[in-house]
DNA sequence: GATTTTGGTGAACGCTTGTGCACTCAACCG
DNA sequence: CGGTTGAGTGCACAAGCGTTCACCAAAATC
């Protein structure tokens, strides 16, 4: 028993060995927890559909059976990546709506709460990035769903800062539109070098304005 | 030994058993293509990282060792599929320079075009916007080194239709702008059903128009 | 304190995997 | 015609795969 599952870290909080009890339910969530994360990094360099049971088993440390303790399958697994990862999405989506709408440039802001969130939680992005089209079907649909939630969501949003004449759909086409230079612009910046970073955060703002710029009066001129 | 290599499909079209001899390096060049065919095929629903040479072989008609005669390994194949995927969007790229360049509206040609070529070679787009991400690193370098140079030639290109007072900067970010969204639309078309198709390809003109009217705009302006 | 629940174990199964090696036999070439 | 070449064969191997099953011991429950 007691699996190997190193998990947060090495020194913890708590520097005595005190070692207090912990739970049935906390050890499991823990190694639940250790399973995802393996996954996660093991899945890195190839894809899911690449990622063998036992390999995740041996990086958490349990045996291959243990890991039917906590999920079906791998695309199970996978299902609930998804979900993971779309917390960080949505975490940064938070930051970038509480910076203040007042501000001069709503764009500088975005793209360095994009930059900053892409750096943190890089393997969160890459494995939607990846996944997206690569994944087991059942993936790839889940994350198709959220980015479609993510670009309504975005639409509501833009919704506030047209000129009242826009129809839902042109709402639609340009929060699609924006949300596609979005992911694009994240691909770049985590398949970017740490020095190109800045470079490709640049490019992003100069192009976000170009296609605002764009968006905005393409519909004005056309009432 | 004469492996069982359909290939091309059933009726072919000479009706007739005439069984002309066939070259030795016809043949060779035969059961290259079919091993080529066929793991395109095969890792249409996973991966490259997720495709077996033997699954490979059995789907050829040839014995796994076989393969050794033709490729290394199967990221040396994936290599080769790089080039063959790329080299059908260059005849989609050259297809879209081919429409009458003074013709009212070069957008509407375009995604028409890139319709078409989507649908027609959908196993290689799929390929690349898959491969991309999500195969062995050697193969996304090659991949993204032939997007760079896509989208040189459209920064060229693009010289031609812009103000002088541009420079080569701006060229690129807007190319590179153009290129991502391409790249989005295609994506959106290869997940399309049949009968989506036509609305994606619509959304994709207007968000076309939208961005080179905001990008022409956008630079006259800061002059 | 006795009983049930359950996360983790370890051996075993039937397959598939990549690769090595000795082989064949038809196309090729001198 | 005789010798060489090389695409395709067939077997073998060790390693890895997903999944099964009976089992254990500690936590949870009664």
């Amino acid at each position: 028993m007691t699996p190997a599952v190193a998990a947060g870290g090495p020194g913890g909080h708590g520097a005595g060995a005190q070692a207090r009890p912990e739970s049935r339910g906390e050890r499991k969530e823990r190694t639940r927890r250790a399973i995802i994360e393996a996954a996660l990094t093991l899945c890195e360099d190839s894809s899911l559909v690449a990622l063998s049971l036992r390999a995740v088993a041996k990086e958490v440390g349990i045996v291959p059976t243990a890991f039917y303790r906590h999920f079906d399958s791998i695309e199970d697994l996978g299902l609930v990546l998804v979900e993971d990862s779309f917390a960080s999405l949505r975490a940064m989506l938070r930051d970038v709506r509480a910076t203040d709408p007042q501000f001069r440039d709503i764009i500088d802001q975005s793209v360095s709460v994009l930059v900053e969130h892409t750096r943190e939680r890089h393997a969160h992005f890459e494995f939607i990035s990846r996944e997206r089209r690569a994944g087991p079907p059942a993936v790839r649909e889940a994350i198709g769903h959220q980015i479609e939630l993510v670009e309504r969501e975005l639409a509501t949003d833009l919704a506030r800062l047209v000129p009242p004449s826009w129809t839902g759909e042109d709402l639609r086409v340009l929060s699609n539109l924006i949300v596609t230079l979005m992911v694009g612009i994240t691909e770049a910046l985590l398949s970017a070098a740490p020095s190109e970073e800045t470079e490709v955060a640049d490019r992003a703002r100069t192009q976000l304005r170009m296609l605002l710029v764009g968006g905005l009066q393409w519909r004005s001129r056309a009432d």
